[in-house]
DNA sequence: TACCTGATCATTTTT
DNA sequence: TGATCAGGTA
């Protein structure tokens, strides 16, 4: 591969020292990283590494595809990509002992999810206090105690500056205290090349990730600093990226064919963004894209969820039909897979008498409210967990519920289900007992979403699995839990193809042929004075960032009552 | 304690 | 539009 350097690119390569590169989207900040580790490499000793940290997995993901393009397969054995999380792990296993005796185990995501529903109490708290007393981390506590560990203990430290002399430090705007604590501590022994874009933060709401993060690098480090400006290397012409700036500036944006306009009413919304996605694919195509993949992007996750049933259903959009649209959500599934689990209950009825069945379907409906309370913490979903246990433990007691909710369950438990095998089919009529209560009616939305898995396949052949050795669904529960895991650590694995959901923070270091960005008509909004005031600089760094995800073509989909995307009012542009 | 009613609101989070 | 919440009532 060939690659192009800029003058700029050029001094910021032969560079020594703590390097600071800044630059816009596409501008080739990676690529300049890998080439510094590409002539750093030949230096290195036996057993030393240049380490590349990034945020999220899809990071690391992106960068080592970034590898293969410009290291050969020997210099690729020379660098470590790893995720902040990855590398402090690998640290607090290796001498966390030295913190506090103890040896040190990790308190993974789906464990503590449970451990912090049942407990009552500050869990931000509790989990520095596993950590100190327990020597448990979680996730959370892992940058700040590798931290404090490298603090305390100058022999650890000088292990880990000898392993990687070098490290280069992604997306370095959006690093939090702890992270930056960790940074300030390994950076007394390796040098640093970091990157950044101070125009790409759109964390910066979580209060442990300061806007000042740069500045506060300047000044303790004094680098040399390299700025790449928007210079533009992933889409092939500049309109994107005219565009996406004018959108941040909050300025007329040029006309391109690359990003388009359309505005919808509230009879057609669904339709039009339906319609939308499709219309993109088949431009994409007719431009030469054999599969071509398309994010469409939303600002909050509910409002992705809702875009995955829009395009689930088949709509008419100007007398052209709308088939469904196979596509893909990255989805944060806790509520769906407690859900999931309640309908699984309900599979298992037949198997157990109405007492066991019910009162095990209404724990599981319990558990769905505990999770809801943990994931959000609300008076009603804390009402609803305890009314429900309370429930589950009258029926086991032989005495009638009180709550209509679980009234119905029993009612419909009574009078029992007859699956006959055929596993999708028994699916929606154990999900349809959720359907049948105005009071369940929340569990029965939530059990919808179970298809954003796309883990339905799955379900149903291991299902049917089930059916076929025993006749019944026995472990139905257990199935489900493990397949939707099993789901969930795919759905990050593999490379995105075809049609994604997620939302616009999501996308942050992706990379599509085409993006779709859609504003709901109540939720998902963009300009909201509630949260935040005019200009909305932070809306439109996030609309910048979904944006130039695109290499070739943006469509950009708003109720016609939302106000301009950018320039005061004359702006708008061709609908399509 | 459960449910009805009308008011109020509708973001973003890596592993 | 539709979910959620506080306050009032049985």
């Amino acid at each position: 591969m060939t690659i192009n350097l800029s003058d700029v690119g050029k001094c910021a390569l032969a560079a020594d020292g703590t390097v600071l590169v800044t630059g816009g989207p596409g501008s080739g900040k990676t690529t300049l990283a890998l080439l510094k580790a590409q002539r750093l490499i030949p230096a290195l000793k036996p057993g030393q590494e240049v380490l590349f940290l990034s945020f999220s997995r899809a990071a690391v993901r992106q960068v080592l595809i970034g590898c293969k393009d410009i290291l050969t397969a020997g210099e690729r054995k020379h660098i470590a990509v790893k995720t902040y999380h990855a590398f402090c792990m690998e640290i607090l296993k290796s001498h966390g002992r030295l913190l506090n005796g103890k040896c040190p185990t990790i308190l993974f995501p789906g464990p503590e999810r449970l451990a912090k529903s049942r407990f009552d109490g500050e869990w931000s708290t509790e989990v520095q206090r596993l950590a100190s007393e327990d020597g448990l981390y979680a996730f959370s506590t892992f940058a700040g105690c590798a931290a404090a560990l490298l603090v305390r203990s100058a022999s650890v430290r000088e292990l880990i500056s000898d392993t990687y002399p070098v490290i280069i430090l992604d997306e370095f705007q959006d690093t939090d205290d702890a992270q930056w604590a960790l940074v300030k501590q390994v950076a007394r022994g390796s040098s640093l090349i970091t990157l950044a874009d101070p125009d790409q933060r759109i964390f910066d709401y979580h209060a442990d990730i300061d806007p000042e993060r740069l500045n506060q690098f300047r000044a303790r480090f004094a680098p040399q600093e390299f700025n790449f400006g928007s210079d533009n290397h992933r889409s092939p012409n500049a309109g994107i990226l005219a565009f996406a700036d004018a959108v941040m500036a909050n300025e007329v944006p040029p006309v391109t064919d690359d990003v388009k306009q359309v505005r919808t009413y509230p009879n057609n919304h669904e339709a039009t963004v339906h319609a939308a996605v499709i219309w993109l694919l088949s431009k994409l195509r007719k431009a030469g894209i054999d599969s071509p993949s398309v994010a469409v992007l939303a600002r909050s996750n509910s409002y992705v969820g809702d875009i995955s049933l829009m395009l689930g259903k088949s709509h008419t959009y100007s007398k052209q039909s709308c088939k469904p649209v196979d596509h893909h959500v990255v989805w944060d599934a806790e509520l769906t897979a407690a859900a999931a689990q309640v309908v699984a209950s309900i599979l298992e009825w037949p198997l157990n008498d109405a007492v066991a069945s019910a009162a095990s379907t209404l724990e599981a409906i319990a558990d769905f409210y505990e999770m809801k309370n943990a994931e959000h913490p609300s008076k009603s979903a804390q009402r609803d967990a305890a009314s429900y246990r309370a429930a589950a433990t009258r029926v086991r007691e032989g005495k009638e519920p009180r709550s209509n909710g679980a009234k119905a369950v029993k009612a419909a438990c009574v009078t029992g289900l007859l699956f006959r095998g055929d596993s999708v089919e028994d699916w929606l009529m154990a999900r349809g007992v959720l359907g049948s209560s105005d009071k369940l009616a929340e569990l029965f939305t939530a059990a919808r979403f179970v298809r954003l898995f796309r883990a339905t396949d799955e379900i149903g052949g291991r299902l049917s699995a089930l059916w076929a050795e025993t006749g019944t669904y026995r472990d139905a529960r257990t199935v489900v839990r493990r397949t939707l895991n099993l789901g969930r650590l795919m759905a990050i694995e593999t490379e995105p193809r075809g049609v994604v959901l997620m939302t616009l923070h999501k996308s942050k270091g992706k990379e599509f042929d085409g993006v779709v960005i859609v504003e709901g008509q109540y939720s998902g909004s963009f300009f909201n004075d509630r949260w935040e005031k005019p200009p909305f600089a932070a809306t439109r760094r996030l609309l910048r960032v979904g944006i130039t995800r695109a290499r070739h073509r943006v469509m950009i989909v708003r109720p016609n009552a939302a106000p301009p995307l950018s320039g005061a009012g004359n702006s708008e542009g061709a609908a399509a």
